[in-house]
DNA sequence: GACTTTGTCACCTACGTGACAAAC
DNA sequence: TTGTTTGTCACGTAGGTGACAAAG
């Protein structure tokens, strides 16, 4: 019998991960049974179904986009009932379409939501805590996806992959870099529960990877409930990846579209450095209620009393403090529903939580950031802002012992800096229509007000070549020759990203021995070493780049646990080299260490609004399924719809060559999740 | 766009089904986004996995049914993180063995999970709180399964269906018939949100369907959250069904494996009427820990305050009480710990919610059951308990206005009544291996005493004929006489239940049909008047028995919502017509009415442990992939196998031959729940 | 009028959160 | 030490339960 592996990287359920470790009685998890920690089960439930209705089309999405009251529609859109579905005849982008295996072309745009409290937290430098048991993100990583096909299957995607090499430290109530980061733990791809489903239904509603938890627990007890590892002091990157496949089975096969929000930034940590971020955290999670300090500095009494009864420890002292807080609180439930509806962001200062820089001083302006947005894409090297704007999309902190000579980008698109009055928005949950009358932010209502979906960078057919680089790292990006020279797709992200593995690995290989391994492949989510590294080499035709220089680590512990080579895929540059490896690592961050004081704290991050729609990479399949007539010329909507379609009719092999594997979520999840290892595979999590 | 369609039945959620009307802020659900009713996006969250484990080896499982001190093992293998989990090696089991599509053989063995809970209420005559917005079923159905091909995928479902045509009331502490049952509403197959799983998955813990919700709300605004419409004051019959498909869109296609324990047959009410009940849900059920009576009667003090607190309705002298009950609650939380491991049924005298009776000699006898089931096999007519254990699967109910003169069965199989001391084992939660050190009743231990597993029914082939017939009763089952003659594989369970549809329908007409209407199809699930009855009656060959006979009826609302039909087929008979038809309905109900002090109430059902593995019900899939070379001869273990060996090298086509339709559980799922329905399908559910 | 259904309430379970103090 | 990590606690949210009274 296989031991636990730690490094399991589940979907979401409902059960906390201390639920593990206990029988509960009763109404566990999607009538889960989470007794046996090897169990992979993909849970199906249904969501609120809406027959017929194309639920919140894509004009919809678009008008909000567009339009200056944008905030009510998108809200309506996300959160509501979709009172006016304007049924199917949904309006295809125009821009750059994406040609797939079946001929199928979609044009997705995709945009974080929450945007807003995303980028208040940026602004004062992003923490999230990190526990044994595992913790979720405060502002919950959410994307609003478009353009998509709506009868094409899409899986979706996201991972946290180290932002830099560095380790960090708040000194000085600011985040300075403290040294060389840490060996990161072999991440892996965190699927969304609801993949695959058809763009259709992704579009109609937020898709939320709240599920998410962040532990550093390195023995990872708990790791097989979707945890994923972090180092605390350390900065992350979170990534969003949309591959249209309709079974996971397919992934590895599948094209990869990664999308990077650089607002999404954050540093892990175990305890809160910057007490801004405890105040913003608390004043926009409704979990933290408790803490809020609502009206005359209830919380202080409170966390006065608190300390008094804690201190002395006295069971009787304590019960009696307990009352009277129940007391208390009975008291101000009076006046509690003025409470929920201000409190949030909006009753925080913006300004208070940032401090003026000189650099940002289009910061808070809603209409700016599409203007902003492209004269970015012009400039990927954008100098200005290095420190919280640097993207190495790729893991330079890899391999514990080796830190890479890798080469990296500094990222120049940022997220736009509109600051929307409704900061209730991003509440946290994914805007449920649910009848309490007591609350409901209108999730997506002010704080996402999606500018122009031009802007940030288009994912299929060149878009602007700039956007491209800033995800794929030259050095690492294993097959970029190949792709370039084919001026189209890049290769697909491996599913694995992180440093755990040796960054030299292709992810064409990855792949290919993923086919060959089938099912209990290691590949898939963990670096098991001893797995046939000689197959994954001989299988990977387009391997090149910086891949072979890294081989050798394929014989260490991490040979198979593709992180690092995966996330290098990432973040490789565009297929137009122009970019490539201009940025190292260092320097980007040695400015970035954004304090809550630091002036880079504003971070007016010249990207316009379109940090929702910012990175995109778009990795080709394994097999240059590339497109021969879609050449990376300006991203003109109809041309490039054209390509795209041409190249469709080219495709229809590549993807379809893997064998006829089930089509079941829960195998390919093993897969990704690295279960069914024979061998100590498992063994080197345990570390 | 299409309206919203009551009858939808999805997938649990984390959602209450109240959620779905409001907007909820954070933390919905799985990261799906509710906003949609539409969205039928499955949810895929991880369970938690234990890579390369077996899990609950099926020699776990087995060693826990035969073993006098089973208690212990079934516990360690249903809660427990499976502690000396004895990887692959797994014995299949002797028996009879399924041969597939695939060639894959099994031999799926299930048993009920909480089965002496189930028992305790059965016992008194259970009763399920119905609700407007759906209330959980308490004892949470569960069942474990083993003897599945650990490679293979399997699709698990369960539906409830009227377990008679009769109305009833609660009258002089017993229920009694009065009258006839009202029109049934469609009911559909609840899928287990975990499916498609691989056997060895499904195997590795208890699967619970805790999710799926009752209502009463016929314009199912929130119907379609995993809710399922029944009438109040009327007896229903929970119904569990194996498939072996790796596929949602397979199911239509698949043969289905239904296995009915009558323990949890149940009495739909909105109230409470028989106070054991609601006694022993309170001591039972971790919910309603509140309403316990620890100790000296402080639920009677509290009682009365709440009472004159409420009458009174003053504010003030409310919160006064409030203040009072919380201490009082923290006073007993000193006492709790104990109380936690005390309550339950333990504390309750098990005779003194049970009435004597003569009939049932051997209840609470661990052992007899056993032996007693056996013999019941050979008794399939066994007259002595009629009420309770009278089980015409099929839905008599069916269509509002006419009452068919269907043939029913009495059940002769029933649950062994070993009478176990640890009443806390189905606590309701799916055994979660959670750390909290107050409580863990051991779900399954000694409750769930799993005798020897050769007892029930086997499913395959032809285990004794005998237990087949109360599954299918003969009138209703569609291509009886072809299977019969086959000698093996009744036809496929519809994946609609319920009597919404006309009783004639066939389960293949249905299949047929669905197949050509492809993914809008309104058999699935719904009764959707004016689709293609022609369709469906020209693509079913093996139409036969009593199908033709309520053809009509098909012209009706109810035309293609096959509830009626569907279910009946689970009821048909075996292929041995040695049973059909043989209790009227009317008889079998008459001396039913188990009222707290009936005297079937005691209902020895002789049934041995096998309670556990009861009905078994083994339905052939649509075309005749039937087995020429499997006589129904006995059930003996080698040559059972070798037959289903043989069978299985001459199917691989019949279930294969649907198209190459996504494999995605949404499609599928909307097509189970009729989503999609062009035309004013979705009205009838508003009736 | 008898019975059933519904809405609200108190009381729980489950768990998300940050504060804190103790542990490391 | 010093800085970080962990465990516990109070206080929220979310929702499951039966009791009850009021409404059908």
């Amino acid at each position: 019998m296989a031991a636990y592996h730690p490094f399991l990287l589940q979907r979401p359920t409902d059960f906390s991960v201390s639920s593990l470790l206990t029988q509960t009685q009763y109404f566990p998890s999607a009538g889960t049974h989470p007794h046996y920690p090897g169990s992979l089960l993909p849970k199906l439930p249904h969501l609120p179904g809406h027959p017929g209705s194309a639920g919140a089309s894509y004009e919809e999405v678009l008008a909000a986009q567009q339009a200056a009251a944008a905030a009510a529609v998108a809200v309506a859109t996300a959160g509501g009932s979709a009172p006016g579905a304007t049924a199917p005849g949904v309006v295809r982008p125009l821009r750059a379409i994406q040609p797939e295996e079946d001929g199928v072309v979609d044009d997705p745009k995709v945009t974080l939501e929450g945007k807003d409290l995303w980028e208040k937290f940026h602004k004062l430098g992003t923490e999230m805590v990190i526990t044994k048991s595992g913790r979720r993100m405060f502002p919950a990583y959410k994307v609003r996806v478009t353009g998509l096909d709506k009868k094409s299957k899409y899986i979706l995607l996201m991972d946290i992959v180290a932002a830099d090499d560095a380790r960090y430290k708040f000194h000085n109530s600011r985040w300075m870099v403290a040294g060389k980061a840490d060996p990161e733990m072999p991440k892996r791809m965190y699927i969304h529960p609801d993949s695959p489903s058809t763009g259709e239904q992704w579009m109609q509603k937020v898709v939320s990877f709240h599920k998410l938890k962040l532990t550093n627990n390195i023995s990872d007890k708990h790791g097989f409930v979707s945890t994923t590892i972090l180092n605390s002091m350390h900065k992350y990157q979170p990534r969003f990846h949309l591959v249209r496949a309709n079974d996971i089975m397919k992934l590895p096969y599948s094209t990869f579209r990664t999308y990077v929000f650089k607002e999404t930034e954050f540093i892990a940590v175990t305890a809160y450095q910057n007490e801004k971020i405890t105040q913003l955290k608390i004043d926009n999670n409704p979990f933290a209620k408790g803490f809020r300090d609502t009206g005359a500095g209830k919380r202080e009494k409170k966390r006065q009393a608190l300390l008094a009864a804690q201190r002395h420890q006295e069971e009787a002292q304590r019960l009696a403090d307990h009352r009277k807080h129940r007391s208390s609180v009975a008291a101000d439930s009076c006046t509690d529903p003025e409470d929920e509806r201000v409190d949030v962001v909006g009753t925080t200062e913006p300004s208070s939580l940032m401090h003026p820089s000189p650099h940002h001083p289009h910061l808070g302006h809603p209409h700016l950031g599409a203007h902003l947005a492209h004269p970015h894409l012009g400039h990927p090297n954008f100098p200005q802002h290095p420190g919280w704007f640097t993207l190495p999309t790729n893991d330079p902190s890899s391999s514990s012992s080796e830190q890479e000579s890798l080469l990296r980008r500094t990222r120049c698109e940022d997220m736009d800096s509109a600051e929307v009055s409704d900061s209730s928005s991003e509440s946290g949950s994914t805007a449920l229509a649910k009848p309490s009358p007591s609350k409901d932010p209108l999730p997506g209502t002010s704080s996402s007000d999606y500018p122009s979906p031009n802007i940030s960078v288009g994912p299929p057919i060149h878009p602007s070549p700039h956007l491209l680089p800033y995800l794929y790292p030259h050095g690492l990006y294993p097959g970029h020759h190949m792709h370039q020279l084919l001026g189209q797709h890049p290769p697909p992200l491996s599913l694995f990203t992180g440093a755990g593995a040796p960054p030299g690995i292709h992810p064409q290989l990855l792949f290919n021995a993923q086919l060959a391994l089938a099912a209990h492949h290691p590949l898939f989510g963990h670096a098991y070493p001893g797995l046939g590294s000689a197959l994954s080499a001989a299988t990977s035709p387009t391997s090149g780049g910086a891949g072979p220089l890294l081989s050798e680590r394929l014989k260490a512990a991490h040979r198979f646990a593709p992180y690092g080579p995966a996330t290098s895929t990432a973040s490789a540059t565009t297929p137009s080299s122009s970019l490539l490896g201009t940025s190292p690592l260092g320097s980007a961050f040695e400015t970035v260490t954004p304090g809550s004081h630091h002036s880079p704290r504003h971070s007016p991050q010249p990207t316009s609004t379109d940090s929702s729609k910012p990175a995109i990479v778009n990795p080709t399949p394994i097999a240059p399924k590339v497109v021969a007539g879609s050449p990376p010329s300006s991203p003109t909507p109809s041309s490039a719809a054209a390509a795209a379609v041409a190249d469709a009719k080219q495709l229809n092999n590549n993807s379809k060559s893997p064998p006829p594997i089930s089509s079941d979520l829960k195998s390919i999840e093993k897969m990704v999740n690295g279960l069914e290892n024979k061998g100590d595979l498992a063994d080197k999590t345990e570390k």
